[in-house]
DNA sequence: CCAAAACATTGAACTAGTTCAATAAATGAA
DNA sequence: TTCATTTATTGAACTAGTTCAATGTTTTGG
């Protein structure tokens, strides 16, 4: 069940009590969202954070050429908003879309600073959850860096197995930072191994 | 003076009364660190979190290749961390070095958690800097995937002038993720413009 | 179930960026 | 000031990755 998978997420960063426990996972809202529908169009302001409970999202922006870059993919167990949207409530530079039929829960701006004065304890859980994040983008950062295609290609499979195979090579090359012909051949020649 | 530099710092992000800025002020403490020296060395755990307040830092990596990568720069107005090596206290995988005679103010690891203990609001200030700096890098994520390496090269010199001017061709190909050579080459492209 | 659309594969020609090597210029320590 | 070391520049040969185009394959919606 959706609202238990929530609570087992927060419970990893902060400690909260039953009832804090209660009142934060009441905050959010489910919503259900068919395969290739948006949940955020790059520059709207993106109203609400969302934790992930069914199905996959991938999250990327439009280049001035028209090109799509993915930035992450985020399946069950994940969070996915645009931060500097939410946060400050201006334009969004990211789109999200449904890869698959899924299911969210969200949060909105005025529920969330709610939450943050009500419980103590949830400024440190997003504190936490956003060093997380941060660390791990670092480290993707100098993999991108110091790392060739087939590497990072390698690299995702091995990480994150289960993403990897509900994505087209389009949507993985943008996130590796490729074309699609190019992944084409790279999996042609690391299959054989 | 340094630690008007850190509260002015500060007050952008959190609000804190007088006497709780000065609390928290009185928990760093000032050391000196002379051009080519280590703040940290990966491997060890960082010990520290750092605001600089004068000089230039950088924060690198090295691979198996004995590469390094530069994950930023750090001048004054900035902080400095191996965020999970100081949150985790284990080993760091960056290492921390001043390209010029610098200062930072340093917090320990205990002190902080003291901090946060003692000033709630210390809990959002570290949250809101947390959040701008993963949105930062997120941009400069998606800048890496989608432009080419003199459009990155311009990028920087724009948005950071001050610091590019500071940096050797080594240090700025490490941090655009190109050859000292073909940065050299973009040089005098690009200068003739 | 079929047609249309989206996706994947492959090859050939190309380009951005690397590597190596040689030389010049700048910096630093004594 | 000098010598040694580090840094920058440039060119030539190379390689990783792109682009374009053609063909085959899978998915999707009606």
């Amino acid at each position: 069940m959706s609202i238990k998978l929530l609570k087992d997420n927060i419970l990893k960063n902060a400690k909260l009590d039953n009832e804090e426990l209660q009142t934060f996972c009441d905050a959010f809202h489910p919503k259900i969202i068919a395969k290739k529908q948006y949940l955020l169009n790059q520059g709207d302001v993106c109203k609400f954070e969302g934790f992930v409970t069914k199905g996959c999202f991938r999250v990327f922006t439009l280049d001035e050429d028209g090109k799509e870059h993915v930035l992450y993919f985020a399946t069950k167990d994940w969070w996915i908003t645009d931060i500097d949207s939410f946060t400050n409530q201006n334009p969004s530079f990211l789109t999200i879309q449904a890869l698959e039929d899924s299911e969210v829960l969200l949060i909105d701006h005025a529920d969330k600073e709610h939450l943050y004065e009500q419980i103590p304890q949830v400024e440190k859980l997003f504190r936490v959850m956003t060093q997380k994040t941060l660390v791990s983008l670092q480290r993707r950062m100098i993999a991108n860096l110091s790392q060739t295609a087939d590497n990072r290609y390698l690299g995702f499979i091995e990480k994150y197995p289960e993403i990897a195979q509900k994505l087209t090579n389009l949507q993985l090359a943008s996130y590796l930072g490729i074309s699609h012909e190019f992944l084409s051949k790279i999996r042609s020649k690391t299959a054989s191994k």
